[in-house]
DNA sequence: TAGAACGTTTAGTTGTTACTAAACAAAGTA
DNA sequence: TACTTTGTTTAGTAACAACTAAACGTTCTA
Protein backbone atom coordinates (compact mmCIF):
# COMPACT_ATOMS: atom_id res chain seq x y z
CA UNK A 1 0.00 0.00 0.00
CA UNK A 2 1.42 3.55 -0.93
CA UNK A 3 2.68 6.03 1.56
CA UNK A 4 -0.05 7.79 0.71
CA UNK A 5 -3.29 5.63 0.69
CA UNK A 6 -2.15 4.57 4.20
CA UNK A 7 -2.14 7.93 5.27
CA UNK A 8 -5.62 8.95 4.16
CA UNK A 9 -6.85 6.03 6.08
CA UNK A 10 -4.76 7.08 9.41
CA UNK A 11 -6.06 10.19 9.15
CA UNK A 12 -9.61 8.80 8.65
CA UNK A 13 -8.89 6.42 11.56
CA UNK A 14 -7.29 9.04 13.86
CA UNK A 15 -10.23 11.22 13.63
CA UNK A 16 -13.07 8.79 14.64
CA UNK A 17 -11.05 7.86 17.60
CA UNK A 18 -10.49 11.67 18.47
CA UNK A 19 -14.93 11.64 18.29
CA UNK A 20 -14.69 8.48 20.44
CA UNK A 21 -12.91 9.38 23.62
CA UNK A 22 -14.87 13.37 22.82
CA UNK A 23 -17.52 11.07 23.98
CA UNK A 24 -16.36 9.12 26.58
CA UNK A 25 -15.25 5.72 25.14
CA UNK A 26 -11.93 4.58 24.58
CA UNK A 27 -10.03 6.29 22.05
CA UNK A 28 -9.43 2.47 20.66
CA UNK A 29 -12.90 1.70 20.63
CA UNK A 30 -13.21 4.57 17.62
CA UNK A 31 -10.23 3.32 15.78
CA UNK A 32 -11.35 -0.48 15.65
CA UNK A 33 -14.78 1.03 14.24
CA UNK A 34 -12.93 3.12 12.07
CA UNK A 35 -10.69 0.41 10.23
CA UNK A 36 -13.80 -2.30 10.49
CA UNK A 37 -15.87 0.50 8.59
CA UNK A 38 -13.54 0.87 5.78
CA UNK A 39 -12.97 -2.28 4.88
CA UNK A 40 -14.53 -3.97 3.01
CA UNK A 41 -14.35 -7.37 4.26
CA UNK A 42 -15.38 -8.52 7.89
CA UNK A 43 -11.81 -8.69 9.67
CA UNK A 44 -10.15 -11.06 12.02
CA UNK A 45 -9.48 -9.85 15.63
CA UNK A 46 -5.73 -10.60 14.31
CA UNK A 47 -6.35 -8.88 11.42
CA UNK A 48 -7.60 -5.85 13.79
CA UNK A 49 -4.70 -6.10 15.50
CA UNK A 50 -2.16 -5.95 12.81
CA UNK A 51 -4.35 -2.58 11.83
CA UNK A 52 -4.82 -0.72 14.51
CA UNK A 53 -1.75 -2.11 16.21
CA UNK A 54 -3.51 -2.52 19.64
CA UNK A 55 -2.81 -5.76 21.48
CA UNK A 56 -5.26 -8.91 21.32
CA UNK A 57 -6.53 -7.97 24.75
CA UNK A 58 -7.80 -4.45 24.26
CA UNK A 59 -9.11 -5.37 20.73
CA UNK A 60 -11.05 -8.33 22.72
CA UNK A 61 -12.54 -6.20 25.12
CA UNK A 62 -13.10 -2.99 22.87
CA UNK A 63 -14.67 -5.59 20.56
CA UNK A 64 -17.13 -7.08 22.58
CA UNK A 65 -18.36 -3.39 23.87
CA UNK A 66 -18.58 -2.14 20.25
CA UNK A 67 -20.99 -5.60 19.79
CA UNK A 68 -22.94 -4.99 22.83
CA UNK A 69 -23.46 -1.29 21.47
CA UNK A 70 -24.50 -2.13 18.54
CA UNK A 71 -21.82 -0.25 16.36
CA UNK A 72 -20.81 -3.77 15.13
CA UNK A 73 -21.48 -7.38 14.06
CA UNK A 74 -19.61 -10.02 14.49
CA UNK A 75 -19.56 -12.89 11.23
CA UNK A 76 -19.27 -16.24 11.61
CA UNK A 77 -17.95 -18.21 8.75
CA UNK A 78 -18.64 -21.99 8.52
CA UNK A 79 -15.40 -23.94 9.10
CA UNK A 80 -14.13 -21.32 10.41
CA UNK A 81 -13.06 -20.97 13.87
CA UNK A 82 -11.81 -17.25 13.83
CA UNK A 83 -14.56 -14.77 14.64
CA UNK A 84 -15.22 -11.79 12.26
CA UNK A 85 -16.32 -8.77 12.90
CA UNK A 86 -18.24 -5.60 10.35
CA UNK A 87 -19.07 -2.03 11.16
CA UNK A 88 -22.73 -1.37 11.23
CA UNK A 89 -23.61 1.46 8.45
CA UNK A 90 -27.12 2.71 9.77
CA UNK A 91 -26.11 5.16 12.47
CA UNK A 92 -29.63 5.70 13.38
CA UNK A 93 -29.40 2.04 14.35
CA UNK A 94 -26.68 2.61 16.62
CA UNK A 95 -28.00 5.64 18.16
CA UNK A 96 -30.77 3.95 19.14
CA UNK A 97 -28.71 0.92 20.82
CA UNK A 98 -26.04 2.92 22.83
CA UNK A 99 -28.93 5.17 24.24
CA UNK A 100 -30.49 2.38 25.41
CA UNK A 101 -27.37 1.39 26.70
CA UNK A 102 -26.86 4.02 28.08
CA UNK A 103 -30.00 4.35 29.77
CA UNK A 104 -30.59 2.64 33.52
CA UNK A 105 -27.50 3.44 34.40
CA UNK A 106 -26.35 5.88 36.35
CA UNK A 107 -27.80 9.10 34.28
CA UNK A 108 -31.05 7.62 35.02
CA UNK A 109 -30.44 6.92 38.23
CA UNK A 110 -29.01 10.90 39.16
CA UNK A 111 -32.33 11.98 37.36
CA UNK A 112 -34.63 9.72 39.98
CA UNK A 113 -33.08 11.11 42.28
CA UNK A 114 -34.06 14.93 41.36
CA UNK A 115 -37.66 13.30 40.87
CA UNK A 116 -37.47 12.01 44.85
CA UNK A 117 -36.24 15.35 45.83
CA UNK A 118 -39.48 16.64 44.01
CA UNK A 119 -41.76 14.25 45.62
CA UNK A 120 -40.49 15.11 49.28
CA UNK A 121 -41.19 18.58 48.19
CA UNK A 122 -44.18 18.10 47.17
CA UNK A 123 -46.11 15.60 49.88
CA UNK A 124 -43.96 17.87 52.66
CA UNK A 125 -41.67 16.29 54.23
CA UNK A 126 -38.54 18.21 55.95
CA UNK A 127 -39.76 20.81 58.33
CA UNK A 128 -39.36 23.75 55.68
CA UNK A 129 -40.78 27.39 55.88
CA UNK A 130 -44.11 28.04 53.48
CA UNK A 131 -41.80 30.67 51.57
CA UNK A 132 -38.80 27.88 51.55
CA UNK A 133 -40.59 25.15 49.98
CA UNK A 134 -42.09 26.55 47.71
CA UNK A 135 -38.89 28.21 46.17
CA UNK A 136 -37.09 24.68 46.27
CA UNK A 137 -40.44 22.94 44.84
CA UNK A 138 -40.52 25.27 41.78
CA UNK A 139 -37.06 25.35 41.27
CA UNK A 140 -36.45 21.49 41.19
CA UNK A 141 -39.40 20.99 39.17
CA UNK A 142 -37.81 23.24 36.53
CA UNK A 143 -34.88 21.43 36.25
CA UNK A 144 -37.14 17.76 36.67
CA UNK A 145 -39.34 19.16 33.68
CA UNK A 146 -35.99 19.99 31.71
CA UNK A 147 -34.62 16.31 32.19
CA UNK A 148 -38.12 15.56 31.00
CA UNK A 149 -37.62 17.58 28.11
CA UNK A 150 -34.11 16.00 27.14
CA UNK A 151 -35.52 12.36 27.57
CA UNK A 152 -38.34 13.07 25.31
CA UNK A 153 -35.27 14.86 22.47
CA UNK A 154 -33.33 11.59 23.14
CA UNK A 155 -36.04 9.16 22.46
CA UNK A 156 -37.10 11.31 19.36
CA UNK A 157 -33.58 10.84 18.08
CA UNK A 158 -34.05 6.95 18.71
CA UNK A 159 -36.48 7.44 16.41
CA UNK A 160 -35.83 9.15 13.36
CA UNK A 161 -34.61 5.08 12.30
CA UNK A 162 -33.70 4.98 8.49
CA UNK A 163 -35.34 8.52 8.64
CA UNK A 164 -32.40 10.51 7.63
CA UNK A 165 -31.32 14.02 6.93
CA UNK A 166 -34.19 14.94 5.23
CA UNK A 167 -36.58 14.42 8.23
CA UNK A 168 -34.66 16.33 10.62
CA UNK A 169 -33.94 19.19 8.09
CA UNK A 170 -38.18 19.37 7.90
CA UNK A 171 -37.74 19.06 11.97
CA UNK A 172 -35.79 22.06 12.29
CA UNK A 173 -37.93 24.38 9.40
CA UNK A 174 -40.65 23.72 12.15
CA UNK A 175 -38.49 24.50 15.28
CA UNK A 176 -38.40 27.87 13.15
CA UNK B 1 -31.48 23.34 59.97
CA UNK B 2 -33.13 19.72 60.72
CA UNK B 3 -31.84 16.46 59.54
CA UNK B 4 -34.38 15.97 57.15
CA UNK B 5 -34.18 19.16 55.82
CA UNK B 6 -30.53 18.63 55.63
CA UNK B 7 -30.54 15.05 54.19
CA UNK B 8 -33.37 16.11 51.41
CA UNK B 9 -30.99 18.65 50.24
CA UNK B 10 -28.20 16.59 50.18
CA UNK B 11 -30.05 13.87 47.88
CA UNK B 12 -30.34 16.75 45.35
CA UNK B 13 -26.54 17.98 45.74
CA UNK B 14 -25.96 14.12 45.25
CA UNK B 15 -28.24 13.58 42.01
CA UNK B 16 -26.52 16.76 40.65
CA UNK B 17 -22.84 15.81 41.16
CA UNK B 18 -23.56 12.31 39.75
CA UNK B 19 -25.56 14.06 36.22
CA UNK B 20 -22.33 16.05 36.17
CA UNK B 21 -19.99 13.18 36.49
CA UNK B 22 -22.17 11.52 33.68
CA UNK B 23 -21.25 13.75 31.26
CA UNK B 24 -18.06 14.14 31.33
CA UNK B 25 -17.79 16.81 34.01
CA UNK B 26 -16.42 16.74 37.95
CA UNK B 27 -18.75 15.59 40.52
CA UNK B 28 -17.76 19.12 42.75
CA UNK B 29 -18.62 21.16 39.45
CA UNK B 30 -22.35 19.54 40.01
CA UNK B 31 -22.49 19.92 43.61
CA UNK B 32 -21.50 23.28 42.98
CA UNK B 33 -24.39 24.53 40.65
CA UNK B 34 -26.59 22.57 43.08
CA UNK B 35 -26.18 24.00 45.90
CA UNK B 36 -26.13 27.52 44.05
CA UNK B 37 -29.30 26.49 42.10
CA UNK B 38 -30.97 25.86 45.46
CA UNK B 39 -29.94 28.97 47.41
CA UNK B 40 -32.53 31.86 47.32
CA UNK B 41 -29.07 33.80 47.36
CA UNK B 42 -26.08 34.09 45.78
CA UNK B 43 -23.31 32.64 47.64
CA UNK B 44 -19.87 33.45 48.34
CA UNK B 45 -16.85 31.08 47.59
CA UNK B 46 -16.61 30.58 51.59
CA UNK B 47 -20.07 29.44 51.67
CA UNK B 48 -19.56 27.46 49.28
CA UNK B 49 -16.74 25.83 50.55
CA UNK B 50 -18.87 25.23 53.94
CA UNK B 51 -22.01 23.62 51.96
CA UNK B 52 -19.75 21.50 49.25
CA UNK B 53 -17.14 20.70 51.98
CA UNK B 54 -14.47 21.13 48.57
CA UNK B 55 -11.65 23.10 49.35
CA UNK B 56 -11.40 27.09 48.15
CA UNK B 57 -9.02 25.76 45.70
CA UNK B 58 -11.11 23.26 44.18
CA UNK B 59 -14.69 26.02 43.91
CA UNK B 60 -12.15 28.45 42.75
CA UNK B 61 -11.46 26.45 39.53
CA UNK B 62 -14.76 24.78 39.81
CA UNK B 63 -16.33 27.65 39.90
CA UNK B 64 -14.72 29.37 36.75
CA UNK B 65 -15.70 26.51 34.59
CA UNK B 66 -19.16 26.86 35.56
CA UNK B 67 -19.07 30.52 34.71
CA UNK B 68 -18.03 29.64 31.30
CA UNK B 69 -20.16 27.63 30.17
CA UNK B 70 -22.86 29.87 31.46
CA UNK B 71 -24.37 27.63 34.38
CA UNK B 72 -23.92 30.25 37.23
CA UNK B 73 -23.52 33.95 37.11
CA UNK B 74 -21.11 36.20 39.58
CA UNK B 75 -22.58 38.38 41.19
CA UNK B 76 -20.48 41.61 43.04
CA UNK B 77 -21.65 43.76 45.49
CA UNK B 78 -21.01 47.19 45.82
CA UNK B 79 -18.56 47.37 48.59
CA UNK B 80 -18.25 44.29 49.17
CA UNK B 81 -14.67 42.74 47.99
CA UNK B 82 -16.03 39.10 47.96
CA UNK B 83 -17.50 37.47 44.66
CA UNK B 84 -20.62 36.11 44.50
CA UNK B 85 -22.25 33.41 42.38
CA UNK B 86 -26.19 32.33 41.60
CA UNK B 87 -27.24 29.66 39.42
CA UNK B 88 -28.44 30.46 35.80
CA UNK B 89 -32.20 29.00 35.72
CA UNK B 90 -32.97 29.28 32.22
CA UNK B 91 -31.34 26.41 30.73
CA UNK B 92 -31.63 26.27 27.49
CA UNK B 93 -29.95 29.08 27.50
CA UNK B 94 -27.24 26.83 29.80
CA UNK B 95 -27.02 24.51 27.28
CA UNK B 96 -26.34 26.77 24.31
CA UNK B 97 -23.63 27.90 25.82
CA UNK B 98 -22.13 24.55 26.67
CA UNK B 99 -22.51 23.33 23.38
CA UNK B 100 -20.79 26.70 21.74
CA UNK B 101 -18.01 25.90 24.41
CA UNK B 102 -17.51 22.00 23.30
CA UNK B 103 -17.22 23.63 19.82
CA UNK B 104 -14.10 24.46 18.39
CA UNK B 105 -12.90 22.17 20.54
CA UNK B 106 -11.19 18.19 19.77
CA UNK B 107 -15.12 17.26 18.74
CA UNK B 108 -15.48 19.76 15.41
CA UNK B 109 -11.77 19.13 14.76
CA UNK B 110 -12.20 15.12 14.90
CA UNK B 111 -15.51 15.74 12.50
CA UNK B 112 -13.31 18.37 10.45
CA UNK B 113 -10.79 15.42 9.87
CA UNK B 114 -12.85 13.35 8.65
CA UNK B 115 -14.63 15.65 6.19
CA UNK B 116 -11.32 16.28 5.06
CA UNK B 117 -10.38 12.69 4.52
CA UNK B 118 -14.02 12.77 1.87
CA UNK B 119 -12.77 15.49 0.15
CA UNK B 120 -9.38 14.06 -0.35
CA UNK B 121 -11.43 10.66 -1.49
CA UNK B 122 -13.24 12.83 -4.25
CA UNK B 123 -10.32 14.84 -5.50
CA UNK B 124 -8.86 11.31 -6.36
CA UNK B 125 -5.99 11.47 -4.16
CA UNK B 126 -4.10 8.68 -3.19
CA UNK B 127 -3.61 5.30 -5.48
CA UNK B 128 -6.79 3.80 -4.91
CA UNK B 129 -8.22 1.49 -7.52
CA UNK B 130 -11.17 2.59 -8.67
CA UNK B 131 -13.68 0.14 -6.76
CA UNK B 132 -12.15 0.56 -3.69
CA UNK B 133 -12.10 4.47 -3.71
CA UNK B 134 -15.61 4.20 -4.79
CA UNK B 135 -16.36 2.23 -1.75
CA UNK B 136 -14.26 4.55 0.60
CA UNK B 137 -16.22 7.46 -0.57
CA UNK B 138 -19.52 6.03 -0.02
CA UNK B 139 -19.05 5.10 3.83
CA UNK B 140 -17.38 8.38 4.73
CA UNK B 141 -19.93 10.43 3.25
CA UNK B 142 -22.25 8.43 5.22
CA UNK B 143 -20.36 8.45 8.26
CA UNK B 144 -19.93 12.89 6.92
CA UNK B 145 -23.68 13.28 6.22
CA UNK B 146 -24.81 11.52 9.70
CA UNK B 147 -22.53 14.06 11.41
CA UNK B 148 -24.31 17.19 9.71
CA UNK B 149 -27.35 15.60 10.75
CA UNK B 150 -26.18 15.65 14.45
CA UNK B 151 -25.24 19.03 13.87
CA UNK B 152 -28.84 19.75 12.88
CA UNK B 153 -30.03 18.30 15.94
CA UNK B 154 -27.82 19.87 18.60
CA UNK B 155 -28.31 23.70 16.85
CA UNK B 156 -31.68 22.68 16.54
CA UNK B 157 -31.77 21.88 20.55
CA UNK B 158 -29.99 25.27 21.25
CA UNK B 159 -32.62 26.92 19.07
CA UNK B 160 -35.39 25.26 21.75
CA UNK B 161 -34.78 28.67 23.91
CA UNK B 162 -37.78 29.66 25.87
CA UNK B 163 -40.18 27.30 23.73
CA UNK B 164 -39.96 24.78 26.45
CA UNK B 165 -41.67 21.50 26.94
CA UNK B 166 -44.64 22.17 24.69
CA UNK B 167 -42.66 22.47 21.86
CA UNK B 168 -40.76 19.40 22.07
CA UNK B 169 -44.15 17.52 22.46
CA UNK B 170 -44.99 19.24 19.20
CA UNK B 171 -41.79 18.13 17.55
CA UNK B 172 -42.27 14.16 19.30
CA UNK B 173 -46.00 13.92 17.68
CA UNK B 174 -44.59 14.97 14.05
CA UNK B 175 -41.93 12.70 14.36
CA UNK B 176 -44.34 10.30 15.17
C1' DT C 1 3.07 50.32 56.27
C1' DA C 2 1.58 46.10 58.56
C1' DG C 3 -1.76 43.00 58.50
C1' DA C 4 -6.10 40.87 57.15
C1' DA C 5 -9.28 39.20 53.75
C1' DC C 6 -9.87 37.04 49.29
C1' DG C 7 -9.11 34.58 45.32
C1' DT C 8 -5.62 32.11 42.41
C1' DT C 9 -1.93 29.12 41.48
C1' DT C 10 1.15 25.32 42.39
C1' DA C 11 2.93 20.96 44.11
C1' DG C 12 1.71 16.73 45.54
C1' DT C 13 -1.84 12.83 46.37
C1' DT C 14 -5.31 9.79 45.15
C1' DG C 15 -8.17 7.28 42.31
C1' DT C 16 -9.46 5.90 37.74
C1' DT C 17 -8.88 4.19 33.14
C1' DA C 18 -7.10 2.18 29.01
C1' DC C 19 -3.70 -0.28 27.85
C1' DT C 20 0.28 -4.19 27.54
C1' DA C 21 2.16 -8.61 28.47
C1' DA C 22 1.44 -12.90 29.70
C1' DA C 23 -1.07 -16.64 31.75
C1' DC C 24 -5.02 -19.14 30.86
C1' DA C 25 -9.09 -21.76 28.81
C1' DA C 26 -11.30 -23.97 25.12
C1' DA C 27 -11.54 -26.40 21.10
C1' DG C 28 -9.56 -28.34 16.84
C1' DT C 29 -5.84 -31.21 14.69
C1' DA C 30 -1.81 -34.38 14.21
C1' DT D 1 -2.49 -37.47 23.84
C1' DA D 2 0.35 -33.57 22.77
C1' DC D 3 0.42 -29.45 20.02
C1' DT D 4 -1.71 -25.50 17.65
C1' DT D 5 -4.90 -21.97 17.08
C1' DT D 6 -7.97 -18.99 18.80
C1' DG D 7 -10.15 -15.74 22.26
C1' DT D 8 -10.47 -14.27 27.30
C1' DT D 9 -8.91 -12.94 31.73
C1' DT D 10 -5.67 -11.12 34.94
C1' DA D 11 -1.85 -8.50 36.94
C1' DG D 12 0.72 -4.74 36.44
C1' DT D 13 1.76 -0.01 34.30
C1' DA D 14 1.52 4.61 32.65
C1' DA D 15 -1.13 8.59 31.95
C1' DC D 16 -4.50 11.47 33.42
C1' DA D 17 -8.02 14.11 36.16
C1' DA D 18 -9.85 15.98 40.39
C1' DC D 19 -8.89 17.10 44.43
C1' DT D 20 -6.23 18.96 49.01
C1' DA D 21 -3.01 21.78 51.33
C1' DA D 22 -0.42 25.47 51.25
C1' DA D 23 2.12 29.19 49.17
C1' DC D 24 1.33 33.26 46.76
C1' DG D 25 -0.33 37.80 44.90
C1' DT D 26 -3.68 41.52 45.38
C1' DT D 27 -6.37 44.75 47.35
C1' DC D 28 -8.53 46.77 51.20
C1' DT D 29 -8.18 48.53 56.03
C1' DA D 30 -6.26 50.02 60.49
Amino acid sequence: MTDEKTQIKQNFIEGLSGISSFWGFPKGMGAIFAVLYISPAPLSLDELVEQTGLTKGAISTNVRSLARMGLIRPVTRLGDRKDYYEAETDFYKSIRAILKERQNSEFDQAVASVRETLSKLESGQGAFAPAERAFLTERVRALSDFFSALDSLTSAISRLDGLGIGTIQTVLKILK
